[in-house]
DNA sequence: TTAGGGTTAG
């Protein structure tokens, strides 16, 4: 059976616990905080330990009110027939009013804006997005309109696992906390949608260490956890309100005040508050180390969380190669220009260099383009050639070889090889067929126009070779790819003897922790880092604004490094070559960017 | 019949 156990009282100042059972839980009265008001249907009296009790009998029913005063009187019930007369209704009314003048409810409701450390509590918020953590645990992200006085402590969820409007959430971090949900809550918790309200009851509020501010000895971390700890006991749980329930209709006030302020400004979700206030007491050296505690890292470490934190001095006093954790700012960055951040590798003889710039690609295109006025193309069997006339007076040819045996595929399907272009024309070729690979001819047969210009076009993205590592072929070595049905980079750069070079990040801090000062270079984990790649940046104009809106905000320009914020990194030494001398570089590892900050 | 009220320990 489930069990339910109810402490009541009235007008006479006596209270009575009663103990009700039944085996469906809706019968159990819906009772959604202390101060609700409620009628039992066959409630037996008896005796426990010297003491009355009430106890279900056969035939139990209940209804149960809101006990807020003025607030409309409709009975909540699974019941399917009851009666309620106007002398009842009268009755509520007046618990109502008693209750509001005599009885303080000490587990009563309280706003995120009131809340305390180490408090058990009950929060009527509204869900603003979920994600599973672990077998036993899911966070909910939930708000109510008020903004916690204490920062939030977040909980560290991959963002393909959330559920919920990133829009929103994005807009609504300042204002949201992340409940970590246990046990038996879970599965409660994964039935809930994102903007469903929700009434959660017995809600613990923990502070928070960091294992720096652990190593610091500082007691004085203000960070807030929120469990929803496992088990049933204080009515620990959450429930799901009705649209028309008094709580939400007062908690859609509260929210739409927000929404109004602030859908705009970002910064406005901060609201206009007061902030923290702090005991005069507190020496200024301790106001200054709260502060320095209070800011959550911007960066988050994917592993070796437990790894003590090393001071910049340290780091550079160290020999190596060795591995740290660090906490420090960026004081600089370069490039500061961050399309120049993406450079072409290669896998192979490891050299790194610039991706050709538009402007030069579109050079070499033309020149080609324009040199093609004879027109010599070998005759190969398995290639069908088209020519158009393209330019101004339509005296430049551009030539397009199709394969034969793929006559019978969608454009959207083949691959095309394409002489006299300009970078223009095969940019509006890829966007019809789906590998575009510029060539040039002599009299024996079709070649690639040189690795300085892509040697695969697709969907406007270009792909390059590595002029050491590679020994390019004809177009005659395509052939045996005609008996495939699709193509890809790596399959045609396989075919024509290219090595592929790979677009990567790189960049250099310039980290600052008041110890020193330390260059760090972000490179083979760049991508784990942004989570996303270099190449989305290049192909995608949206990776590059994200990309410039990350640096902003590690780096925000025009502040000093007092007002930016920390980053929690792992970083390696290691020796380079540099002529005849040994030089050692650091590099940033198994670190990303917090969620809060992509 | 159960439970009979007072907190996880992540």
């Amino acid at each position: 059976d489930y069990c339910s156990v109810v402490t009541i009282m009235d007008q006479s100042n006596k209270r009575v616990t009663c103990t009700l059972f039944s085996g469906d839980e809706d019968t159990l009265p819906k009772i959604y905080k202390a101060g609700d008001i409620v009628r039992f249907h066959r409630l037996k009296i008896q005796a426990f330990r010297n003491e009355i009790q009430g106890i279900t009998s056969m035939g139990f029913s209940a209804l149960t009110f809101d006990g807020t005063v003025g607030a409309p009187i409709i009975p909540r019930t699974s019941s399917k027939s009851y009666n309620f007369t106007s002398e009842e209704h009268k009755i509520v009314e007046e618990l109502r009013s008693w209750a509001a003048t005599n009885l303080s409810f000490s587990t009563a409701t309280v706003k995120l804006r009131d809340v305390q450390p180490m408090q058990f509590f009950d929060l009527t918020c509204q869900l603003v997005a979920k994600a599973p953590v672990d077998r036993s645990s899911v966070v909910l992200k939930v708000w109510d309109g008020t903004k916690c006085l204490y920062p939030a402590w977040k909980a560290f969820v991959g963002q393909a696992a959330v559920k919920g409007d990133p829009a929103l959430i994005y807009q609504l971090q300042n204002l949201t906390v992340d409940i970590l949900v246990y046990d038996n809550h879970i599965d409660v918790a994964k039935s809930l949608k994102p903007g469903a309200y929700l009434q959660i009851y017995n809600l613990h509020s923990k502070p928070h260490s960091t294992s720096q501010q652990i190593r610091d000895k500082s007691t004085s971390d203000l960070h807030l956890e929120f469990h929803l700890h496992g088990g049933t006991s204080f009515g620990r749980g959450i429930r799901v309100l009705s649209q028309n329930s008094e709580d939400v209709k007062e908690l859609q006030r509260q929210v739409s005040f927000v929404n109004l302020r602030s859908r705009t400004n970002r910064d406005m979700m901060c609201l206009d508050e007061p902030t923290i206030p702090l005991p005069s007491s507190h020496t200024m050296s301790l106001l200054f180390c709260l502060e320095r505690c209070q800011q959550k890292s911007a960066t988050v470490l994917t592993a070796h969380q437990h790894v003590q934190f090393s001071s910049l001095d340290a780091v550079l006093k160290h020999t190596a190669p060795h591995k740290f954790c660090i906490r420090a700012k960026i004081k600089t960055y370069v490039p500061q220009n961050l399309f120049q951040c993406v450079k072409l590798y290669c896998p192979k003889c490891h050299s790194l260099q610039e991706v050709p710039d538009e402007e030069t690609l579109a050079l070499q295109f033309s020149d080609s383009a324009a040199d093609h006025s004879n027109f010599q193309t070998p005759s190969t069997p398995w290639f069908k050639t088209h020519v158009l006339g393209s330019g101004e007076q339509g005296t430049r040819q551009v030539i397009i070889h199709f394969m034969i045996e793929e006559e019978m595929q969608t454009p959207e399907d083949s691959l095309i090889l394409v002489e006299g272009a300009t970078l223009r024309e095969l940019y509006k070729l890829s966007d019809t067929f789906n590998c575009v690979i510029p060539v040039t001819s002599d009299h024996e047969s079709l070649t690639l126009k040189g690795l300085s210009v892509p040697f695969l076009i697709q969907e406007k993205s270009c792909y390059y070779g590595c002029s050491a590592c590679s020994n390019p072929k004809t177009m005659n070595d395509l052939r045996p790819l005609t008996e495939q049905n699709s193509w890809n980079a790596p399959i045609i750069a396989k075919a024509l003897g290219i090595q592929p070079l790979q677009y990567s990040f790189l960049m250099k801090f310039t980290l600052d922790d008041e110890t020193g000062s330390l260059d760090v270079l972000l490179w083979d984990d760049a991508e784990k880092f942004f989570q996303f790649s270099a190449a989305e940046v290049v192909h995608h104009e949206a990776f590059q604004e994200q990309l410039q809106m990350v640096m902003d905000r590690l780096c925000p320009g025009g502040t000093s490094i007092d007002d930016r914020p920390w980053l929690e990194c792992c970083i390696k030494s290691y020796h380079i070559k540099n002529g005849s001398d040994l030089q050692i570089n650091y590099q940033m590892f198994d670190t990303t960017v917090a969620e809060d900050f992509l």
